[in-house]
RNA sequence: GCUGAUGUGGCUCAGUGGUAGAGCACUUCCUUGGUAAGGAAGGGGUCACGGGUUCAAUUCCCGUCAUCAGCUCCA
């Protein structure tokens, strides 16, 4: 179903149906928005834009056949085509100045092979084989030759080919990466996509032609395996972004400029959060008094919703026996990836350093006989635990060696397992929504049904876990994502995923449901028939870890913390020495009163005063001067806001009092 | 772990084949100043570490370690 017509004066006028058709609102990537009737084809668009560019589009066309005149176009994937607020026009744009990188990169890198080259979230990439190495270097000198390919404008033309004519062109190429994505494509769905002199395997939809990419940034240029196997060979990946205006790359880049000062790794620094020392090790933070406050208000915090989910606080030793390990599996899939084991002075025993808290709270179920009325029993604790993580993978704080899990584990009966799994989303929603993390994104992880000898357990089992998660977040109304293939190796799990400052996504919530622990560690509970049942086991972590939470937190805030959880509230500043008696004694009333506050003392100017603290985010500055102590005062500066004027010592106290009173209710 | 880049005082960064510099921070002194940087003087670095080349290395080469980006991994 497409559009007949002529071409006339320039403008393509439908032979019927234009008015009575359903139309379609097209907005073009240089603003413009026009109407087209269901179904037209790009050449049409083409046409309506300027008889030039139809002119050009006919020029291309291979043996004189216009293939995409012959080819309907669904509605919707036309409007895909072209939209760039969507985020499928995005993504054609992006796919299609990846076809421009590859043209270019073939000008300049005679014999060059390609792997793929597809459009991600913010721009795309090109995977590549090049004769010579490609360095962060070359790539002004490949944006250089991409403008200009941009500005000829080249259309891009689609043909439909044989697999044999496909394999044919590539063998004849010696492109075996090409080869190798042809071979698992099925005859007849395979077609070329021309700009320029390039030529590439791929499904499309394109622009019309290349000169829509009026800005263009190559942003880096990075290692990665082919087909994403580290077996294979390494490609160099380059990246880039572009855009339809300047203003726009422009933009992009501004705010990809502002990010990066919300990066936990500089704001810890900055606020005095959290320090790295090589002398220590790799991965193994250290916590600065500040961030120990800030991270302890969080655990308390968690510490009283759970108290009130009826958890109970545990504690249990950073090592453990290494067979209770290979008890619980986690040996034979990790031992080798651990840190190594710890020997007793003689040598006849092995111990672990903890890498996670499950294998204890078992023993702690199985320290007495457990009756169906004890479930669920829920036992909690900030367990630290200890990775060997690869060292290209550690990351600040959101990936370390040495981490403290906010972990539990409950024990249930079988009907209990769904209403257990929800109020535990409950929790992490809730804790969610205090801190306002509104932008996550819950993910079901599901075992890879085609390698199903990764994971532990019995079919039926990993069936029933995997059901009950499903059902749980579908009955809570959450908009989730399904992964094949993400499971843990003993469970499927639900995981809540967060952006950090420049949009990588990182795990944070996590609930597991987990069959197989119970039956390794032989756990077992007594029925209302007096037999021996098992427990299903639930672990989960809602902030995933102290440390990650507390980066994604950072990076969230800006280091700008609500009231209830900021490590210092108000700083005192007198305006000078003279006043500094005066200072003390409101500093020290203030921090009676439940106000964490410090005093600046420093022979500086108020201002010099004002600037550093403003800088170090402390939400309220006390100036008090000669006024301030004669009326008993203290003139009051809100961080980012400016001065809020004078009040007594008490009356502060008040206000600070009702406001975080205000946050903590919306806690409750 | 892999590929690439980077490594200069606490922080941000210049610079050089002849053993180093700025700003901020720090110390001391002057100044006692009313809402985002007052002034002066001073202390602090075996230029990541280990080799090599060289009359001479912080600078060039190799290795190690760490950091950064991406890939892979993530109990």
């Amino acid at each position: 179903m497409y559009i007949t017509g002529k071409f006339r004066e320039g403008v393509f006028r439908p032979a019927n149906g234009y008015n009575t058709r359903k139309m379609i609102k097209i907005t073009f990537p240089d603003g413009g928005v026009r109407e087209y009737p269901e179904g037209v084809t790009p050449l049409q668009i083409a046409e309506s834009i300027s008889p030039r560019l139809a002119q050009e589009v006919l020029a291309a066309t291979v043996n004189g056949k216009v293939t995409d005149l012959n080819l309907p176009i669904e509605a919707d994937a036309e409007v895909r085509l072209h939209k760039w607020e969507d985020e499928e026009g995005k993504r054609t744009f992006w796919h299609t100045s990846s076809h421009l990188l590859a043209e270019a990169l073939e000008a300049l890198y005679p014999g060059i092979k390609f792997g793929i080259g597809p459009s991600i979230e913010n721009g795309f990439y090109y995977d590549v084989d090049s004769p010579v190495p490609i360095q962060e270097a070359d790539l002004p000198k490949i944006e250089a030759k991409m403008t200009e390919l941009a500005r000829q404008k080249s259309p891009l033309c689609r043909r439909e080919v044989s697999k044999a004519e496909a394999m044919e062109t590539y063998t004849e190429k010696g492109d075996q990466y090409k080869v190798e994505l042809i071979d698992g494509l099925e005859d007849g769905t395979i077609t070329f996509y021309s700009n320029g002199n390039f030529t590439d395997l791929c499904r499309g939809p394109h622009l019309p032609h290349t000169g829509y990419i009026k800005a263009l940034k190559l942003t880096s240029v990075a290692g990665a395996y082919w087909r994403g196997n580290e077996k294979n060979k390494m490609l160099t990946r380059i990246y880039g972004i572009t855009f339809p205006k300047k203003s726009m790359l422009d933009e992009y880049l501004a705010v990809l400029e502002e990010a990066k000062k919300r990066d936990h790794r500089k704001l810890g620094r900055e606020l005095e959060l959290f320090h790295f020392s090589q002398r220590v090790g790799q991965g193994l933070p250290l916590w600065l008094p500040k961030g120990t406050a800030l991270r302890e208000r969080l655990e308390n915090f968690l510490r009283n919703v759970q108290k009130k989910h009826g958890y109970l606080q545990v504690i249990t030793p950073h090592i453990g026996a290494k067979e209770l390990y290979v008890t619980s599996g986690h040996y034979a899939k990790y031992g080798k990836d651990s840190f190594q084991p710890i020997h007793t002075p003689d040598e006849s025993e092995e111990f672990l350093l903890k890498p996670m808290n499950c294998p204890h709270h078992c023993e702690i179920y199985r320290s007495k006989p457990r009756s169906y009325k004890d479930l669920p029993l829920r036992f909690a604790e900030f367990g630290t635990v200890y990775r060997y993580e690869q060292s290209g993978e550690l990351h600040g704080l959101t990936r370390v060696r040495g981490f403290t899990q906010d972990d539990a584990h409950l024990f249930v009966r079988p009907d209990q397992l769904k209403d257990e799994f929800m109020k535990v989303i409950d929790i992490v929603l809730y804790i969610f929504k205090t801190l306002s993390f509104d932008n996550f994104t819950a993910q079901i992880s599901l075992r890879d049904p085609d390698n199903r000898e990764k994971y532990i357990g019995t079919d039926e089992n990993w069936e029933k876990a995997e059901n009950a998660i499903i059902e749980a977040a579908r009955e809570k109304g959450l908009e989730t994502v399904v992964e094949l293939g993400e499971a843990a190796f003993y469970g499927p799990k639900l995981d809540f995923m967060v952006r950090d400052a420049i949009g990588r996504k990182w795990q944070l919530g996590t609930i597991q449901v987990d069959y197989n622990l119970p039956e390794r560690f032989d756990l077992t509970y007594t029925g209302a028939d007096d037999k021996p049942h098992r427990p299903i086991m639930i672990h989960r972590a809602p902030f995933g870890s102290m440390e990650r939470f507390v980066a994604l937190l950072l990076e969230h805030t800006g280091g700008r913390f609500p009231l209830w959880l900021a490590p210092q509230q108000a700083v005192v500043l007198p305006i000078s020495e003279k006043y500094n008696d005066y200072a003390e004694k409101v500093s020290e009333f203030l921090n009676n009163s439940d106000i964490r506050t410090e005093l600046d003392e420093r022979n500086e100017k108020i201002g010099r005063k004002i600037r550093d603290n403003e800088l170090k985010r402390i939400p309220f500055l006390l100036i008090v001067g000669e006024k301030e102590e004669q009326d008993g005062k203290v003139a009051v500066r809100v961080q980012g806001e400016g001065d809020q004027g004078t009040m007594t010592p008490e009356e502060f106290v008040k206000w600070v009092g009702d406001k975080v009173a205000a946050e903590v209710q919306q806690i409750r």
